[in-house]
DNA sequence: TAGGCCATCTGGTCCT
DNA sequence: AGGACCAGATGGCCTA
């Protein structure tokens, strides 16, 4: 806000000029005043309106991501910061996991010679319930004592270790707490 | 009642 | 210039 000016200083004092005019003077600026007040006020509604979208926006991405966790049905809604954390556990368990398929299991037939195992986010889980019956099964060093988030934990966790897994410390690199 | 979480407002900064 | 993004402030709601 502009400081009020202090009255007979400024532009408007200079000694002469006839009183009608300095008063025709102050109502213009005051005109002014409100006129800036006003669009001022108008584009901060707007900001405003935009910023709460752009939140509800974020919120929704972020309900979307709640929604692809393996939470629980009943369970309290996992708080942001939850979700963030969880999420980034639970993609390094899945990488993990997948990692230990690759050590553990021998490429199935369908996959002998082919350039590729499939991509991860298309169907993992099957791939490991079609592998055959003399492969070793998965995998007896995924839940050793060095990571707490194993793949057991999170994938196919009972309730209770998972929602242990929230806070998990691990995970590649920096770990998230 | 204190503390955590959240939505909203706000002003500043950066980008197009 | 206007919009997007960000971080701080504030107040409401809920729970231990």
């Amino acid at each position: 806000m502009m400081p009020a000016e202090a009255p007979g200083s400024g532009e408007g004092a200079e000694p002469g000029a006839p009183r009608e005019r300095r008063r025709r003077r102050g109502r213009a600026r005051a005109r002014t005043e409100a006129l800036l007040h006003t669009l001022k006020r108008s584009r901060r509604v707007k900001a405003n309106d935009r910023e709460r979208n752009r939140m509800h926006h974020l919120n929704a991405a972020l309900d979307e991501l709640r929604s692809v966790l393996p939470t629980f049905p009943d369970d309290t809604k996992l708080t942001k910061i939850e979700t963030l954390r969880f999420a980034y556990n639970y993609i390094w368990a899945l990488s993990e996991t997948l990692r230990l398929a690759e050590q553990c299991l021998p490429p199935p037939p369908a996959f002998r010679g082919a350039a590729a195992p499939p991509s991860p986010g298309s169907d993992a889980g099957s791939w490991l319930s079609s592998a055959s019956p003399s492969a070793p099964s998965l995998c007896a060093s995924a839940s050793g004592p060095s990571s707490p988030a194993t793949s057991e934990d999170c994938v196919y966790a009972p309730a209770d270790s998972l929602r242990g897994f929230r806070g998990l410390p691990a995970g590649p690199g920096a770990p998230l707490r």
